[in-house]
DNA sequence: GCGATCAGCT
DNA sequence: CACAGCTGATCGC
């Protein structure tokens, strides 16, 4: 998930009173009426005025993001279309566009030209006024002056529960006596210090580790949880299950003693496997918090099988015509092994990483790494480096290191990005970038589900109501999402 | 001086 | 736009 889409949404008057009280599911909902005032500074100015528009909009009805899926109900058709939105279109066709060409990026020949647009608006710090001032959250008057004060979405609780889940960065929650933590991913955990003790933290027996390993977590505020077992906490039964994420994902299942089942995705690729899991098949989902990354049909991409295969077979044939060739992959903290997982069996080669990745991959307990890791850069040709430093400058630099050794590299990016609808399988499409002796794959491996898993998933598991949890920044978005969600699961 | 946080960047 | 951060600057102690 994407921290500025988090920030957008903590924008987001609704999404963070943190005194909001929980609706029943599927009772008609008036939210309070929001106190306090803003001051909204020039950088994000357009995108604030839409959204109160749309809280504005209906007669005299408070349409908010909230508002909107606690009053639809099972009834998705009630979700109304905008009337403010060509103002939030409007801001979109006026954003800059200065995101890297993902043709480039995957070295994919059919690039398009990017779009041309004007310059964005100078951007200034964002001051807001008095706020919330009546909540737990309202932080001295200086910090709340400088920093924008932050208050929980609404999205991250629980409803019913004194739950939240991977909402770190708020300080301490008013009425949350548990936190959940999905997986071990900075835009996850954020907030989290070793300092932290505003309540138990539960998570899978990995990430758990990843908590004390990276973070010095207090154990005393950690609280494992075995996947697939049924604990009872606070009351609600609360079960973790495999998100086929990064290694430590889960998603969590909770039954509340009403009955009423919740299940919260965190981030995860969904799979045909998951719909074996025998609590999704034999309880009724009311609410699914969904990790909507790719939510939109231009994100396909292979599964991670397919582009594991690619990975090897581009491998083995640059070592045929190369064979002093150092093979990077890039990775960030944990997530993607399985690209250097692949080749190194592939290969039957070792895997470089530095100290302070072998200690995370060790953590993890896998026969793999305990057996394919090792120290020394020289002892094999195959590295894993920070994402970073997959730049033609720094990979001709690290390549000198090993000069007597390696004389090019060939260097492998997986993202899970993507948006192309002609390329969609055809890998054969991908050609990488070179400069000099260095050589650069950007590969689909994604760890997050394509538009068609998710609405596969979806599709299964046919839940009463769907509360996305990425790309919720904007009512544009949000409102192709709800069609979305609505065209699934409609008949 | 240190850790935490933030804006900007990829 | 977004992945999941990273970097360097600034803030608070």
């Amino acid at each position: 998930m994407n921290v500025a889409a988090q920030e957008d949404l903590a924008d987001y008057p609704d999404a963070w009173d943190d005194n909001l009280e929980w609706p029943e599911l599927m009772d008609d909902v008036v939210l309070d009426e929001r106190k306090g005032s803003y001051e909204f500074a020039q950088e994000e100015g357009e995108e604030h005025l839409s959204i109160r528009q749309e809280e504005k909009r209906g007669d005299g009805e408070e349409e908010t993001f909230a508002a909107d899926f606690y009053r639809s109900g099972t009834d998705w058709s009630c979700l109304l279309p905008a009337d403010g939105h060509s103002n939030a279109n409007n801001h979109h066709t006026q954003r800059k566009l200065k995101q890297g060409n993902l043709f480039d990026i995957w070295g994919l020949k059919n690039s398009k030209p990017p779009i041309t647009s004007p310059p964005p608006p100078k951007k200034l710090k964002t001051q807001i006024g008095p706020l919330h001032s009546n909540t737990a959250f309202a932080k001295s008057t200086e910090s709340v002056q400088k920093n924008r004060p932050r208050l929980c979405p609404f999205y991250k609780r629980i409803p019913g529960t004194p739950f939240s889940v991977d909402a770190f960065r708020y300080g301490s929650i008013q009425g949350c006596s548990a936190y959940f933590l999905t997986h071990f991913h900075y835009d996850h955990y954020g907030g989290l210090t070793k300092g932290w003790s505003h309540g138990p933290i539960h998570c899978t027996p990995l990430t758990a580790r990843l908590l004390k390993l990276c973070l010095s977590i207090n154990s005393s505020f950690i609280r494992p949880l075995e996947l697939d077992t049924e604990y009872v906490i606070e009351e609600v039964r609360v079960t973790l299950l495999e998100a086929n994420h990064c290694p430590g994902a889960a998603l969590i299942h909770f039954r509340l003693p009403t009955g009423v089942c919740y299940l919260h995705t965190g981030d995860f690729r969904a799979s045909k496997l998951m719909e074996s899991y025998h609590l999704l098949l034999n309880h009724r989902i009311n609410v699914l918090y969904l990790d909507t990354t790719y939510c939109n049909p231009k994100y396909k991409f292979p599964s991670k099988e397919y582009v594991l295969n690619y990975v090897v077979g581009v491998t083995k044939e640059f070592l045929k015509r190369q064979p002093k060739t150092l093979v990077v992959v890039g990775a960030y903290s944990i997530g993607k092994e399985c690209v250097y997982l692949a080749i190194s069996k592939a290969l039957g080669a070792k895997i470089y990483a530095s100290a302070s990745r072998r200690r995370i991959l060790e953590s993890f307990g896998s026969s793999d790494f305990a057996t394919s890791l090792c120290k020394k850069g020289e002892d094999t040709l195959l590295h894993v480096l920070p994402i970073s430093s997959l730049r033609f400058e720094s990979l001709k630099n690290y390549l000198k290191q090993y000069k007597n050794q390696f004389t090019s590299v060939l260097a492998f990016r997986p993202t899970g990005w993507t948006y192309s609808e002609s390329v969609g399988k055809q890998l054969d499409l991908i050609r990488p970038n070179s400069k000099g002796n260095v050589t650069i794959y950007g590969v689909p491996y994604s760890e997050h589900s394509s538009f068609t898993e998710m609405k596969e998933f979806v599709q299964f598991l046919k839940p009463d109501k769907i509360i996305p949890t990425v790309n919720v920044g904007n009512p544009a978005n949000r409102d192709k999402m709800q069609s979305y969600f609505r065209e699934w699961l409609k008949g």
